[in-house]
Parts: structure tokens; C-alpha cells; sequence
RNA sequence: GCCCCCGUAGCUCAGUUGGAUAGAGCACCGGCCUCCGAAGCCGGGAGCGUGAGUUCGAGUCUCGCCGGGGGCGCCA
């Protein structure tokens, strides 16, 4: 972040000018850490550096923060320099710098908030990857909207950014699918086909079973079971695969890949990395099946690639070529996977895999989301079709909304274990925090209507008017979302932005509380063309955070 | 048995990689609409599971204990 910079920099200056002329003694190199104060008295930043000097320089923190404090230049960002106890500088920023910012922020537009840390740095988001074997579970719902805010906050801080669904349409469980939407059209058919051990129930596949009836015809009726399965195979996964892509995008979750492991044993990949696998000495065979060698990599097992029997890889087996075609073939970075927990026993596998493949295991990072627990009126849901509990995201998104739904996503960190209360989320919807900061987009495009009907010209203004501490807080808080991004993105946190446009939500409407934007008294048009500047550099900073999270930014409510 | 995650206000959750007096929403109580939206604003109470350790300084790091969730397949 560029303040930040600006003054690390400083800080940096001031160090080695007291140190030159004598009013520090010389330390060794240290980190000039700067931090956001908690309270408003101690400035917009301030460092703790003359604590970790300290022990050094054998002097009082307060008399190093006093030495350095008076040694810093003067420069335009920042208004004034103090030294406190215990040993802290704090650093204000100038009035005229902020009032500056507004413009800094309207120039930018629908781009203000982007950052440059991920630039010329390619990364992969591969998220939800759910079997396509039936409609999403509500289960699914955190990892789709983490994982596609995390896309949307990476794309923001300049990567190359590779949204990406692994579909498995290959192995047990497509072959268990396959066998069971058999039965099931045989069945809507009218024969008595029993269906296979194991199955998979539901009355998901009853119904394209008859769907699938009703549009391709009985014609593969007579047909061998495998000859028919040919046929209604491919048909059932891209039907399938529709409904989960018409689900997550109702939930604001778009694609810009569809990858099929299927590909991965047609095109020989596996075959290939299995080889190199094999070269590498990390394949060994036992009881009719193939291992991954992990234990020679310091993992207490070893993994099963190909299984005994009929010899097919396993889910792991063809990750170990889906991965080996992420970082090799397209060459990625990073790659972020987004996982539910039930999977963290699968990431020292990839990493030792990583290590396999001669990368560095840092490139690839597994994010868990733990388990939703949902509730109704403080009563825990088991989720059953026989309860007639919500089961699918389609359910989830009907009764409480994308975006209510998304915010109170997106507000938890992924590894808490959550709470998901939907009579909190859906009939408190006045209260919802979720409308509070859409309420907060709404009255800002409702004073740039008003200014409209007015006919108030603003594209010119006297900023310096600015000096209300509303106006101040309000313009404090929209520059803060370059470092919201830069932080968001670095640490793969996306629950940073709900909780920033919860803040900046609260700071415009204490702004328009006690500050007048369109009036009609004389005089006051001066005043009125700057704070209709603030607005829309306000509603930029909402729209854009609002957009980050899969939102809309409703224009009335 | 081993591994991972969690424990912060009555409830749901934040807490900027160890900094100053730990925050927000909901719920509860009391105020505020004569021109831009009261889905709002202002004020009010209560908390780091527990015991040691590291440190100038711990909600944050280390270890133990207690409590909750998840994982240890030739399933994915």
C-alpha cells in the first residue's frame, strides 16, 4: 500500500538522520513495522519501532520515539508527527493530502481499490469441483462463494487470475451414477430393473431418468445395458453439470473453466506423469495395486494410484496428473484450491506430490472450509428429504437470497466452524447487516438522483471545503480499501470485505447524518459540489467492494 | 491412538501475522424525522475456556488440561 510505503520510507529517513547527527546511537537493521492505531487520538499510523530498538540502543523507548519523531522530513501525506508512551510515533495524515483523495478516487472510477502485488503473476482458483452426480448440497454453498470472492480479491490485486471447476466424470462413483440413471430409465420405461448395489438414491435421477426419456425416446431401451449407457451416459453428466452451473451462477459464481478429468486419462497425461512417477522411483507395487511412494518423501503412508481388480486410478491418482497438468502444462504460479475440511487429510499428499514434481509445495495452497452447521430459530437442521429440510443451494437461494447469502459467507473466516441461522439471515432482513451496507449504496445513488433533478453541476469543486470530521472519517475510510484488497489477496482472507463495508457503510451514514450534501440554502452550493464529489467517490468504494463479494448495488431498495 | 480446525459480549462473528484503553451486528433500554431515503443516527451494559511459559508487551507464539467439530479407504 502506498501510504504505508510512503511512510516506512520516512520513518526509515528519520532513523538514519538521527542516527548522523547523534541523537541515536547506530542499531543493526530492523524492520520499520507501521500499524493502524486503534485509537483515533493516536493518529492514522504509527510505528512501535523505538520499543524493538530499545534493548539495543540502551535507551528509553519514549526518548528514541522522541528522537525519531523530530527527525522526520516534512511531507505533504502526512500532517503531524508525535512520539507517545510507551515508545510509539504516530503519524496523522494531512487534511489537504485526504481532500485530495477524493478526486484520486473518482478518477479511478469503477478500478479504485486495485492493487499491483499480483502483477505478472499467473494463479489458479479451482473451487466447488463437486461429483456431478446430482443437484449442489447446501454443504457446497461456503466453498462457491469463498472461492469466488477469493478469485474476484486476487483478479483486484493484479494477478492473472483462473477461475476453474474439476469435474469428475471419471471413475466409481460417474460409474455408480451412470448404472443407477440406467435403472431409473428402464424403470420410467416401465421394466422392472432393479437397481444396482450400491445406487445412488434420491429422486434427482427419477427424474432425468425421465426427462431423458421423454427427449432422446425409448430407443435405448433395447439396447445392451453398456450400449445404453453409452448413450445416456454423456447425455445425464451434461444435463447434470447445467444444473450446477445455472445454480452457482444464481449465486454469482461464474467459470472461466470447466475442466474434465476424463480428459486427463484420454489425452495419456496420466500415463505420462505415472511414467515419471515410475523413473523417479516413486511408484511401488503391492498387493496388485500401484502406490504413490509417499513415505520416501516423509509421509506416514503410502497413497494407491491405481487400484487391484479391474486396475482404474484412483481420485488421487488422477489428481497426481491434474496437478502435474496445472503446474507443468499451463504452468500456473499458484494454484489455491478451495477444499471442505473432510478433505484435510488429501493436502500433505498434494504437497509431498509438489515435491514429487521438483516445485516448491508453496505454490499450491489448500484452503478448508470447515463445515456449515444450519439452524432454523436456534434449532439445529439435520438435512433429510424425509424432515422436508432445505437441502440444495437452489432451496438455500430461495429462501434467503444470493446476496444475504454470500455476506453471511463471505463475513466468517473459512476455517470457523459456522453457524448459519436462516430465520437470522431471512426474516430479520430489515436488520441484516446485508442491507445495512446495500441501504448504505442505495441513499448514495439516491443523492446523486436528487442532485440530478436539481440540476447541481459538480464536476468541479473546492475540496478544501472538506474539513467536516465526517467528511474526514468518510474519506478516511474509502482509501482504505487498496490496502483491504492488498491484504485480502495476500492473506487469502475474503472475509476482510464484508467487515470494510460494514465500516465504510457506518461512516456515510454519519457523514449524511450530520452533513447536509444538497441544499437549497444560499450560499451553500460551494459546499454541496464538494460533498456530492465525496458521494461518488463514497459509491465507487461500495460498488466495488459490494462487486468483489458477488453482490449487487441495488440503486433503490 | 494419531492428525487438522475451533473456543472472544446473552447469540452470530471480527481482531491487520506480538503493540497503546479488545470491536461490530443481532437482542435489550433511552433519545432523534420542517430540504438529500428513519432499512438510518446518537447514548447505555457485559467478554478473550483454563493453567503455566516466552517477551519490554500475549486474544494473538509454545506446552499441558477441559470442551466442541472434522479426518485417518484400492470413496471422492
Amino acid at each position: 500500500m502506498q501510504i504505508i510505503d510512503t511512510l516506512v520510507t520516512l520513518v526509515s529517513e528519520a532513523l538514519d538522520s538521527a542516527q548522523t547527527s547523534g541523537s541515536l546511537p547506530t542499531a543493526g537493521d530492523v524492520e520499520i513495522k507501521i500499524e493502524r492505531p486503534k485509537l483515533a487520538e493516536h493518529g492514522d499510523f504509527s510505528t512501535s519501532l523505538p520499543l524493538a530498538l530499545a534493548r539495543s540502543t540502551r535507551m528509553a523507548p519514549l526518548q528514541i520515539a522522541e528522537a525519531i519523531a523530530n527527525a522526520v522530513p516534512e511531507h505533504f501525506m502526512v500532517g503531524n508527527v508525535a512520539h507517545a508512551a510507551p515508545g510509539f510515533v504516530n503519524f496523522t495524515l494531512s487534511t489537504s493530502w485526504l481532500q485530495s483523495q477524493v478526486n484520486v478516487v473518482r478518477n479511478a472510477g469503477d478500478e479504485f481499490g486495485s492493487v499491483e502485488t499480483g502483477k505478472g503473476q499467473s494463479v489458479q482458483v479451482e473451487f466447488v469441483s463437486v461429483n456431478p452426480t446430482g443437484p449442489l448440497h447446501v454443504g457446497h454453498a461456503r466453498g462457491a462463494v469463498i472461492g469466488s470472492s477469493l478469485a474476484n480479491v486476487l483478479d483486484a490485486a493484479g494477478y492473472d487470475v483462473q477461475r476453474e471447476y474439476y469435474v469428475n466424470d471419471a471413475g466409481n462413483q460417474m460409474r455408480v451414477f451412470y448404472d443407477t440413471v440406467y435403472s431409473r430409465y428402464m424403470q420410467a420405461a416401465g421394466h422392472d430393473e432393479p437397481l444396482p448395489d450400491p445406487a445412488y438414491p434420491g429422486e434427482y435421477l427419477q427424474e432425468l431418468a425421465s426427462d431423458l426419456l421423454n427427449d432422446l425416446g425409448d430407443s435405448s431401451v433395447s439396447k445392451e445395458k453398456s450400449e445404453a449407457i453409452a448413450v445416456l451416459a454423456p447425455e445425464s453428466l451434461k444435463r447434470t453439470l447445467k444444473d450446477i452451473r445455472n445454480v452457482l451462477s444464481s449465486l454469482g459464481v461464474e467459470y472461466d473453466q470447466w475442466f474434465h478429468e476424463s480428459e486427463l486419462l484420454s489425452s495419456g497425461r496420466f500415463d505420462e506423469v505415472l511414467n515419471f512417477l515410475e523413473d523417479s522411483d516413486l511408484v511401488v507395487e503391492r498387493d496388485g495395486a500401484k502406490w504413490f511412494a509417499a513415505t520416501k518423501l516423509g509421509l506416514e503412508e503410502d497413497i494407491v494410484v491405481i487400484r487391484s481388480g479391474e486396475g482404474g486410478p484412483t481420485y488421487f491418482g488422477t489428481d497426481i496428473a491434474y496437478h502435474h497438468e496445472k503446474f507443468m502444462e499451463r504452468k500456473f504460479d499458484r494454484v489455491i484450491n478451495v477444499w471442505g475440511a473432510d478433505h484435510h487429510g488429501h493436502v500433505a499428499r498434494m504437497h509431498a506430490l509438489l515435491q514429487a514434481f521438483g516445485l516448491d509445495p508453496d505454490r499450491l495452497t489448500i484452503i478448508l472450509n470447515q463445515i456449515v452447521n444450519f439452524s432454523n430459530e436456534g434449532e439445529s437442521l439435520k438435512f433429510s428429504k424425509r424432515n422436508n429440510v432445505m437441502v440444495t443451494v437452489e432451496e438455500l437461494i430461495e429462501e434467503v437470497g444470493s446476496d444475504a447469502c454470500r455476506f453471511t459467507f463471505l463475513s466468517r473466516s473459512p476455517e470457523s466452524h459456522m453457524e448459519f441461522d436462516l430465520s437470522l439471515a431471512k426474516t430479520q432482513s430489515s436488520e441484516n447487516p446485508v442491507y445495512y451496507v446495500q441501504y448504505g449504496h442505495a441513499r448514495l445513488a439516491s443523492i446523486l438522483r436528487t442532485a440530478a433533478e436539481r440540476k447541481i453541476d459538480f464536476d468541479t469543486a473546492d475540496l478544501s471545503l472538506l474539513t467536516h470530521a465526517r467528511e474526514l472519517e468518510l474519506i478516511r475510510k474509502i482509501i482504505e480499501l487498496p490496502a483491504v484488497i492488498e491484504r485480502a489477496a495476500e492473506r487469502l482472507e475474503p472475509h476482510h470485505l464484508p467487515h470494510y463495508a460494514m465500516d465504510l457503510a457506518r461512516s456515510l451514514q454519519r457523514f449524511y447524518e450530520d452533513c447536509r450534501v444538497v441544499s437549497l440554502e444560499e450560499g451553500e452550493l460551494e459546499i454541496s459540489r464538494a460533498r456530492l464529489q465525496l458521494v461518488e467517490a463514497a459509491k465507487y468504494a461500495l460498488h466495488r467492494t459490494l462487486n468483489l463479494m458477488g453482490m449487487t448495488s441495488p440503486e433503490r431498495m
